[in-house]
RNA sequence: GCGCCCUUAGCUCAGCGGAUUAGAGCGUCUGUCUUCGGAACAGAAGGUCGUAGGUUCGAAUCCUGCAGGGCGUACCA
């Protein structure tokens, strides 16, 4: 409906005036009409009239042209157009299909991107939680998104876990890991980094065993090394570290990940690039170094194979990319992480593109900021006061049970998702569990709740006459709206709500920003509710139309709250 | 120092070129209703949109300076 009358305006655009612009239509405010539109404004430079009077001038025309779906064109302000459909017309845009723009595109979305050998804290759920919210946009799109995960299981950082695992084994003794019980194996590994990370920061002897142990662990993957007791203690913590990841996906519903992409799987390729591309002149050597000097593009230095000869995460990432680029040929790909890799990314991606720049033009890093406690308190691990991953989801389930409602699984993981979705990705997010959790206002357990309350009346109608189906109700709505019967107007008010709903999520879509969704959908179940506080729907003469207005209400709020992956259920 | 990002009601946030009333939620205050699930509805108070300029018919939205905050800035990721 939106594109057809964008058409229609800028048809009449041309014929009128022979320019060509193109007509955005925006939904004003309820109280002026459906649709709007500044053309006329735009319009009026160009064509040298007042714009009140381009506006006369295409609203009559529009008034003409459009009188079968269009109730009325209105000026207002300095040349607004304001449309108002009929009532039937406005009923017909329930059947229209959603767009489908990436059908058929090949869409990579690598996100969550746990390092094995550390913890999971706050921040990963997050991220997490963008990505797959962000697949989901893309697959809801028509496009079948490639869902990756990528992590460093080499580095600098695992040699620090390796030595604080050796340490606390009092050697390099694999078999003593069979006394750690299953469920502290986490917990443990978490303890072995901090002893490592203390080591190495504070002692020179460690930090020089932390080098070693970090070469150990490069060459342990380049000669396959699956036997020696160093081997066996990496391999076997690794994959600890991997069913730790596997509980907060299990946990936090999110669809699965394609593929796993471990560092050391795409290191060997990243180094050879880098020293080939030593050799055309993309790289130079510097101090020992083989680095990107970013300078010239306005950018900043950055070292991918440092003086030990290792690589840095640089030089895995230039891998990384090679290998998508090479299995996938994707159209597009996406990079989620935190706000502080965004310069780094520009690096990276620059050197790249100096010898495969069709990989790093449909290459997109997006960035989203850091949780924070009530208080707007950054969570640091220096201080101590780290919050894990699954910590947030135990502070919901504690918040809950302070309701005295006790929320179900469910609706915790409502909670915690919707918190996190509805500000825009970009900016800080503050996680206060109580507000979250909250049975009042803009959280995922209201919503829930304004579903199951809509269910609730459909299941009360169908006891007493059988099924209802929902392909009936828009014709029960249509039926009930020809010959010029009018809604109501907060029957149409609901309606109005209801059919902003595609549009919604083609832009949250377009823009890769699912905080829309929530905003509309928090509206929506407003909208509801005025509808259901002042009109019966059981029992009254509108019945038909109401219970099918309720119907699709119900529909569309399940629809958004599936695109956040926030389950609808039937009851609370 | 340089680069990137941020600054909207007491708090948490939408709005990101348009409609002289800048919107929500929470919190505060006041009403409605013996409810097809009240986890509701109606209303009030609360903001010179960090600051100073500029562009524009029109700026919270674009540009520039300044202040305050965050992140990055060579061998971490």
């Amino acid at each position: 409906m939106k594109q057809e009358l964008e058409q229609a305006v800028s048809a009449a655009v041309k014929d009128l005036f022979g320019a060509d612009v193109s007509v955005e239509l925006t939904r004003p405010d309820e109280q002026f009409g459906d649709y709007a539109t500044n053309v006329a404004l735009q319009l009026a430079k160009q064509v040298g009239k007042n714009p009140r009077e381009v506006a006369e001038q295409l609203a009559g025309s529009l008034r003409e042209k459009l009188a079968e779906t269009v109730k009325s064109v209105d000026i207002a302000g300095p040349g607004f157009l304001n449309l108002t459909l009929t009532d039937k017309a406005l009923t017909s845009v329930l059947n229209a299909q959603p767009a489908k723009p990436l059908e058929g595109k090949k869409i990579l979305v690598e996100y969550s991107d746990p390092n094995p050998f550390k913890p999971l804290h706050a921040g990963h759920l997050y991220t997490t939680l963008v990505g797959d919210t962000l697949a989901r946009l893309i697959e809801n799109a028509g496009a079948k998104p490639v869902r990756l995960n990528y992590g460093g299981d080499v580095g600098l950082h695992v040699a620090r876990c390796m030595w604080g695992i050796i340490h606390d084994l009092w050697g390099e003794l694999p078999d003593k890991l069979a006394a750690i019980p299953e469920a502290d194996r986490a917990s443990w590994l978490g303890m072995c980094y901090v002893k490592g990370t203390e080591a190495y920061e504070s002692n020179e002897a460690a930090k020089a065993e932390i080098i070693a142990i970090n070469k150990r662990v490069y060459q342990l993957h380049a000669e396959g090394d699956h036997d020696s007791p160093f081997a066996r203690i990496y391999w076997t913590c690794r994959k600890w570290s991997y069913e730790y990841f596997a509980v907060l996906y299990q946990q936090l519903q999110v669809v699965p990940f394609d593929r796993f992409i471990p560092e050391s799987e795409v290191t060997p390729l990243g180094v050879r690039t880098v020293r080939e591309q030593l050799q055309k002149g993309v790289y130079k050597e510097s101090d020992g170094a083989i680095v990107f000097e970013g300078e010239p593009h306005g950018l900043h230095t950055r070292v991918f194979i440092n003086s030990e000869g290792l690589p840095t995460y640089e030089a895995k990432d230039v891998g990384l990319l090679l290998t998508k680029w090479q299995d996938y040929h994707y159209d597009k790909s996406y990079y989620i992480t935190a706000n502080e890799q965004a310069q780094y990314f520009q690096v990276m991606f620059k050197s790249v593109e100096q010898f495969l720049p069709e990989a790093v033009e449909r290459a997109v890093s997006m960035t989203h900021g850091v949780v924070k406690l009530q208080g707007g308190v950054k969570m640091s691990s220096r201080k101590g006061n780290v919050v894990t991953a699954l910590e947030i989801l135990d502070a919901a389930r504690e918040a809950g049970k302070e309701t005295g409602t006790n929320p179900s699984e469910e609706t915790i993981l409502a909670a915690v998702k919707y918190a996190f979705a509805k500000n825009r990705i970009g900016g800080d997010i503050v996680y206060d569990p109580k507000e979250s959790i909250a049975l009042e206002g803009n959280s995922g357990p209201y919503l829930q709740y304004a579903h199951a309350r809509a269910r609730s009346i459909l299941a009360k109608a169908s006891d007493s006459r059988h099924s209802e189906q929902s392909e009936e109700s828009t014709q029960q709505i249509l039926h009930s709206v020809q010959d010029d019967a009018e809604l109501e107007a907060e029957e149409r008010g609901l309606l109005r709500k209801i059919t902003e709903y595609n549009e919604v999520v083609e832009r949250a879509t377009s823009e890769l920003m699912p905080h829309h969704i929530c905003t509309y959908l928090y509206e929506l179940a407003q909208k509801f509710n005025q509808f259901y506080e002042h009109n019966r729907v059981i029992g009254d003469d509108r019945k038909a139309v109401r219970l099918a207005l309720v119907q699709h209400y119900a529909d569309t709020l399940k629809s958004g709250l599936e695109l956040l992956g926030i389950t609808a259920p039937e009851r609370m």
